[in-house]
DNA sequence: GTTGACTTTTTGAGTACCCAAAACAATAAT
DNA sequence: ATTATTGTTTTGGGTACTCAAAAAGTCAAC
């Protein structure tokens, strides 16, 4: 009865990566700044002005001259449901095409763009609604606003059990340590100790126990199992996290 | 040892559609006019004059102003490229995606510019390698600078037996009269008879003997087979063969 | 509180793309 | 041969996108 047609935004390529780039470096809900969007992006800063003034203009976020800009509503509804098609895509070159989970990613931002919204769900449903792209992000339901966080392996404490989810943008080399440790999306990891003074973390990972220091197990992050549902889900700093 | 190396040409979307036209329109190798073009792709005549004008500067093409454009070697591998593409993505979506043979052509058509061409080829070995789009119509080889042509139904003589191919861009009326008929892509006719002034045609479709009219067999592409390999194949004028 | 470092925005410039309408060329009709 | 018709190109105008560099704003240090 109200009139909240569900209007469909068309949104450029540009515009798109605006948004994602901005819900990632905002999650919270805080403010992204244009230095930072222009790093993430690849984009000069002028050019980032320019975007996010076009962006304003359609009420998919604020803009605070000089502060920084924030989501609305209808924006993070836009950036989520621009994910969502990323990781869709991601899952379709790796489940249908047979890519390799640290190839989807680049891929898949090449095209999914211009890729029909109905295309997108049909991949969806023929491949069974998975839960998570390849590198173990969950796939957001379509019009939802928020995609719950992940904590980082880091952020865990001992005793704690997780799944591992790498984002598809890590560095080749830490991919190719990762993967000598077993820490590949979707495995299970037991959380055995964690040294202080943001010491090394030990873990048991396919029934081996492996040590990592802080910086790489920073960069991993985990679904935590539903049995020690305590470990910092709601306090513990979350970082920024791609896919 | 020649200096013939593999240059990549990278194409915009327009681009590609205008060669793509070209193509289609000049096939045997005559000339594409502004007007015919424009009318083709859905732009004004100056959009076109400008965009040939870009193409022959790379050597894509050959404009003899106020006269037409006529494709380079280059210029008629880049568009068979293209073509491929568009052949490989429609039997994607018809094989992988489950769309109906006359939806293909529409959505093939939203993404397959941004497609990289090395997700084109993954798609086309994890389809079995198939021969043709889910109209019938050939997917060439890459690099070649040629597609066979096809006779239209039309153009058989009695006797003759055929594959039949049916353009994914065919009008939606007329593509409920023909399944009405039986003729639908890869579905084997034999010619009976054929009436005399631009008569109608009858001929042997599952089973079932059916009469159509000059129009509509026209409209309709044929792969003869084999067998009886004199209709026309050579000789008669071929049509423009979409798909 | 003025200076200086840093960030952001604005300005100026260029490409690609598109259209409508004026100018032009080729052709057909008188 | 002139005129009219038709088709093509050019011109003028607009949006989106990008950058480099100038101008402006913010903030912290002195
Ligand atoms: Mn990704
Ligand atoms: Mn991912
Ligand atoms: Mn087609
Ligand atoms: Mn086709």
């Amino acid at each position: 009865m109200g009139d909240l047609k569900k209007i469909h935004i068309s949104l450029t390529k540009p515009d798109r990566e605006m948004l994602k780039a901005i819900y990632r470096l905002s999650k919270g809900g805080g403010f992204a700044h244009t230095g930072a969007l222009a790093d993430a992006i690849g984009l000069s800063p002028g050019t980032v002005t320019t975007t996010i003034k076009r962006l304003a203009e359609r009420d998919l976020l604020e803009h605070q001259p000089y502060r920084g800009v924030e989501l609305t509503t209808a924006g993070r509804r836009a950036a989520v449901s621009a994910i969502r098609r990323h990781r869709i895509v991601e899952r379709f070159l790796s489940d249908m095409l047979g890519y390799a989970w640290n190839e989807a990613d680049r891929l898949a931002g090449a095209f999914e763009h211009e890729l029909p919204q109905e295309v997108e769900e049909r991949m969806f449903v023929a491949m069974d609604r998975p839960a998570t792209c390849p590198h173990g992000f969950p796939i957001p339901d379509p019009d939802v606003s928020h995609i719950p966080e992940m904590p980082t392996l880091y952020a865990l404490e001992p005793g704690a059990e997780a799944v591992v989810a790498v984002p598809g943008s890590t560095d080749p080399e830490v991919v190719k340590f990762l993967d000598a440790m077993g820490l590949r999306p979707g495995v299970r990891v037991l959380i055995k100790e964690k040294h202080p003074f943001d010491g090394p973390l030990v873990m048991r990972v396919a029934g081996q126990d492996r040590t990592i220091g802080e910086k790489v197990a920073s960069q991993i992050f985990v679904r935590v199992l539903s049995d020690s549902d305590d470990g910092s889900n709601g306090s513990g700093k979350l970082k920024e996290q791609p896919a």
